[in-house]
RNA sequence: GGGAGCAUAGCUCAGCUGGGAGAGCAUCUGCCUUACAAGCAGAGGGUCACAGGUUCGAGCCCUGUUGCUCCCACCA
């Protein structure tokens, strides 16, 4: 491409964008390099699952973190983009024991080192792979820090955490309900369920005296539950019922007594007011079983069948015991009646099976004492939340937050640092692995065989992979971490958690903001999903269109918090923006010549220049403020509008005169602004389309290195031009005019005209003086001729006006009189309509006293200047009527 | 049951602390004008869901109504 001239016609991302990242990767561009001399600015990497393949989510939450990050190196901070992965505990065990039962294998045959040589390897194929795919996205991360949450260091610290808990008394063990899924054969916390509504039935038994003098009648979804049934529940202050209380029913069927017991829980007006109380299998009743005093019996077996409690049932599963026992109900004659209902169904997050609570032992944190400080920092405003709203959502789950269960009977993961006694049976918690029992010195020890839930070590993330426990460069460096980028969906998992873990580990907060996104969804706005077979693969579009286009598809067009759609005719559209920044540079790469560059000369800059620079200015600050506020849309859209609807339609158009012309001063001066304004333009963009920025850049006289560690722009004081700009969109409005007069008056494209142009005030002279010669490229002139009047204009002409100048087009014998009368006449209407409207707003005395007067000065120049227009057009009405 | 969000052009969506409604795509008209037809020049199209209120002024603020979406809770 060193030879100008064979630039071919349109861009081509796929050569350009794999060379560019291994350059820019080779070159240590990513690099941080803890110091004290620059601001440190820290994004970590919400890590990806080693399980999955890259999609539109992770493409869209890197691409907003590859912006920020970018704009910031670009703005003078030492700058960490650090990445990594997470073991994704529960979800890559059950792809491996899916592969597994492929081959015929199950977990229990290989036993666990074995499954665990298998996980590692997994992570070892699937790791890397997601890592390449973060690659050709263009995430500037710093991939010699690439951490693993399962990796020494991250495991060091979960151990150290846990440890530290439990020592504080934060961390206990306990035989409490949990939610169990039968298919991974684990508890999960109450954020991993899932509720979905499903059609059901509610079924009325009816539960008899054991003398049969009395009896009641109970609704239930869950009616194979009655078999671990202990008690019957009714509210104390029903009447209904209160004679009962005390005395007892046969289960139906199984006819085992049980009490009837009061408590508040059941609520008089529901169902038929009692309660059946199954404290081994729902949560509820668990709380009423102890509250009451009744037993538990636990009647399912862990892998979802009825145990030896359930007597002839046993071995059924829990599915099939309902409709068997419904049917025994209904031969007993205790099923009253069946009545469709729909409910709620817990599901398990990982794999859809519905989760059946039951009694087990199990690890918990006490939470509320870390709660507590968590939500002080985001009511404080230490951390906080863009946008802002996600702060309610995060209050509402801190504020109800229980105990959290982070014990997992599963085999990857972090194993739970605590090991049980064979001897006394106590427990001995440690970081490191003891060699025997800490209250009895027995060495007859085991370890625990759970692991943590796979949250636990992602909610140490943010310092974990800065190097905690060591006291690290990185660490004094980067934490507090700054800006957490991630979806709505995992706030509950992960950045609740985070925050909880950063006071309680590191006594600060683990970053101060949190910039959340939405999803991804399909052209039909449904969630992409693997059963609908609706997923697009970022890959196969960064093949398409380039990671360019797909990245400036995924920031334009949506904000802050919201769901977005994907449509491929918006990465085109971005694509052909990638084209339209090529061929702009294409233009003026192909127009630069031999001759050195020279500085901008503020002496020798005509009105397209100064409003150029003007609007750069503008567009410079802009983008600025809207990075600064997270409006990483409305920047991406401001520098695009500016590059295509300013410099492309408007300046480059205007510095072709120039260009090819014989004057050596102008055509320098144009060839020093028109790089100057690509030179920023690039800067602007980068953040947003890094490939084709740096591509481009390369190609410019004087580029530095990279354009990625390139100053962002500042804007220049002394290329604000307020004046010029003001004159300039005159004088685009005039040309805007003229061409619509050429259409209205069927003037053939191609057919150059004469403009005759008469300025309204001597001080535009200058100015139209300098346009003039744009009137060519941008009104298809062939000459254009300046008045101070209009004595000396044809009369046989038809006219343009903008505020600065009136343009008059001689057409001769083409003109018609008639049909030029009606066109003015409308525009008249036009603009009169305008003056009605700022007239009554200015007459209105409440406006002008109490409207800031900035405002009103505005609407003055502006009736001002549509008056102006007004009496023009009234004068040509006139001159029209002579002929 | 509690909370949040959305309702703006045919479609998808922007619209910052209130100061004359925008973009992309689609539609229509005319152009291969020596950077780009993946383009250029123009045009049409909106009671900003509805009803009140505050204000000199409301798409934006307040109240209510309707419709849709999501999150939390999980009354058997």
């Amino acid at each position: 491409m060193n030879d100008k001239q064979e630039m071919p016609k349109s861009y081509s991302h796929s050569t350009v964008e794999s060379r560019i990242y291994e350059w820019w990767e080779n070159s240590g561009f990513f690099g941080a390099n803890p110091n004290e001399s620059k601001a440190p600015f820290c994004i970590v990497m919400p890590p990806p699952n080693i399980t999955g393949q890259l999609h539109m989510g992770h493409a869209l939450d890197n691409t907003l973190q590859d912006v920020i990050i970018r704009y910031k190196r670009m703005s003078g901070f030492e700058t960490l983009w650090l990445p990594g992965t997470d073991h994704a505990s529960i979800a890559t065990e059950v792809k491996i024991v899916e592969e597994m039962a492929g081959e015929g294998l199950t977990k229990e045959q290989i036993g666990r080192e074995a499954f665990l040589e298998r996980a590692w390897n997994w992570r070892n194929t699937y790791g890397t792979r997601i890592v390449a795919q973060l690659r050709k996205l263009g995430s500037s991360c710093d991939w010699s820090r690439e951490r693993f949450t399962m990796d020494e260091g991250c495991s060091k610290a979960v151990n150290q955490v846990f440890v530290s808990l439990y020592e504080k008394g934060l961390i206990y063990r306990g035989n409490r309900i949990v939610n169990w899924c039968t298919d991974c054969q684990t508890a999960i916390s109450d954020a991993e369920v899932e509720f979905e509504e499903q059609e059901s039935n509610l079924w009325h038994v009816r539960y008899d005296a054991p003398d049969k003098s009395y009896s009641i009648i109970c609704a239930t979804t869950r009616p194979e539950t009655i078999l671990g049934d202990t008690g019957i529940a009714v509210n104390p202050n029903d009447d209904r019922y209160k004679h009962l209380v005390g005395k007892t029913v046969l289960v139906p069927v199984i006819n085992r007594e049980i009490p009837i017991v009061a408590d508040e829980y059941v609520e008089i007006e529901f169902g038929t007011g009692a309660v059946k109380i199954t404290p081994s299998h729902d949560p509820n009743d668990f709380e009423v079983g102890i509250r009451t005093g009744l037993p538990q019996l636990c009647v399912f077996t862990p892998d979802g069948f009825v145990n030896e409690q359930g007597g002839k049932y046993k071995g059924i599963s829990i599915k099939e015991c309902r409709k068997v026992f419904v049917k025994d109900l209904e031969a007993a004659g205790a099923l009253v009646k069946i009545e469709p209902y729909k409910h709620n169904v817990g599901t398990c997050y990982r794999c859809g099976t519905t989760i059946e609570p039951l009694v087990s032992k199990q690890w918990f944190i006490d939470i509320k004492p870390l709660a507590k400080r968590a939500i002080e920092a985001v009511e404080s405003g230490e951390i906080r939340f863009v946008p802002e709203r996600y702060a309610k959502t995060y209050f509402n789950w801190m504020n109800n937050i229980r105990d959290w269960c982070i014990s997992r009977q599963l085999w990857w993961g972090h194993r739970i640092p605590a090991w049980h006694c064979e001897d006394c049976g106590e427990i001995t918690v440690s970081a490191t692995t003891p060699s025997k029992c800490k209250h009895c010195g027995s060495e007859r020890i085991k370890q625990d065989p759970d692991v943590l839930d796979t949250w636990f070590s992602s909610g140490m993330w943010p310092f974990s992979t800065l190097g905690w426990p060591e006291n690290t460069a990185d660490l004094r460096c980067f934490y507090p971490t700054n800006t957490l980028v991630t979806g709505y969906d995992i706030i509950f998992f992960w950045i609740a958690r985070m925050i909880m873990f950063g006071y309680y580990v590191m006594g600060e907060k683990p970053f101060d903001t949190v910039y959340v996104h939405g999803i991804v969804r399909d052209e039909l706005g449904r969630k992409m999903s693997k059963s609908l077979g609706n997923g697009i693969d970022p890959l196969e579009v960064i093949e398409k269109y380039g990671a360019d286009a797909l990245r400036f598809s995924l920031i334009t067009g949506n904000s802050a918090g919201n769901d977005m759609r994907f449509y491929d005719e918006k990465v085109n559209a971005a694509s052909n923006f990638c084209n339209k920044v090529y061929n702009a540079t294409r233009f003026v790469l192909m127009n630069l010549g031999d001759e050195k560059i020279e500085e901008i000369d503020l002496n020798k800059l005509d009105i397209a220049d100064k409003w150029i620079l003007h609007r750069l200015n503008e567009v410079i600050r802009d983008v600025t403020n809207h990075l600064d506020s997270y409006d990483l849309n409305l920047a991406a859209e401001r520098i695009y509008d500016f590059i295509w609807s300013e410099f492309c339609d408007w300046y480059i158009e205007m510095a072709k005169p120039r260009l090819y012309g014989e004057n050596a001063e102008g055509k320098a001066t144009a060839k020093s602004v028109l790089v100057y304004v690509l030179d920023k333009s690039f800067k602007l963009l980068h953040p947003f389309m890094p490939f084709i920025t740096e591509e481009l850049y390369q190609h410019l006289p004087n580029s530095e290195e990279t354009i990625m560690r390139s100053e962002f722009p500042k804007a220049r004081a002394e290329f604000d031009f307020p004046n010029e700009a003001n004159a300039f969109n005159a004088i685009m409005d005039l040309v805007r005019s003229i061409r619509n007069v050429r259409k209205e008056t069927n003037c053939p494209p191609a057919k150059r005209i004469s403009i005759d142009l008469v300025y309204f005030d001597k001080k535009d002279e200058e100015y139209l003086k300098q346009a003039s010669a744009y009137f060519t490229k941008l009104a298809g002139a062939e000459n254009v001729w300046l008045f101070a009047d209009k004595s000396q204009i044809p009369e046989n002409a038809v006219s343009a006006i903008s505020s600065i100048a009136e343009a008059f087009i001689p057409m001769g014998e083409l003109v018609d009189a008639e049909k030029e009368t009606e066109r003015v006449s409308k525009e008249l209407e036009k603009i009169q309509a305008e003056i009605n409207r700022f007239e009554s707003k200015l007459n209105n005395p409440g406006f002008v006293s109490k409207a800031p007067k900035a405002v009103v000065d505005e609407e003055r120049a502006k009736l001002q200047s549509a008056k102006n227009i007004e009496s023009k057009l009234l004068e040509r009405l006139e001159q029209l009527k002579k002929l």
